[in-house]
DNA sequence: TCATATTGTATTATATACTTTACATTTGTG
DNA sequence: CACAAATGTAAAGTATATAATACAATATGA
């Protein structure tokens, strides 16, 4: 699965430290997201669409692998 | 989290069988799932959206306590 | 009613999401 | 350049998603 964090991070200009406290984790799981490290559950996957003001599908992409 | 699995299931005539193979996890993965027992990962959500051919936000709510 | 399909539930085990802490690297700004 | 903010990364620990197996309960259909 691939995300649009960073970009849509970048649009709404937060820092991941501003984004991790909105949707409540921390920093690193936003960084470790970011950089595919892994797949967030779907609460967060909500919060963070949410945030962003996009459907969780526009963030969040599935791939052939998955 | 809150889902609709269950109901959206009934509308297409599947068995947790069915869903279970249709987007690769166990039947137990799909009954706990319904019975609330934990949230899925983004992956299985959107692979169940997509089989039901809706949005991720209008098969899994948030509720205050997320 | 009998047989079968479907669902509920429990247990054990494994993989991985996420936290905390800490530090290094990069980037932006005076 | 110097300083701070932002980001990258790593290790150890905890919580939980998911699998596999098994069996009980419930529905469904002949």
């Amino acid at each position: 699965m691939k995300n649009n964090i960073k970009v849509e991070r970048a649009i709404k200009g937060f820092t991941q430290e501003d984004l991790a406290k909105k949707v409540s984790v921390s920093r690193q799981t936003i960084n470790a997201m970011e950089a595919n490290k892994y797949v967030p559950s779907t609460v967060l996957a909500l919060k963070i669409a949410r945030e962003f003001g996009k459907p969780v599908e526009e963030i969040f992409l599935l791939e052939n692998s998955d």
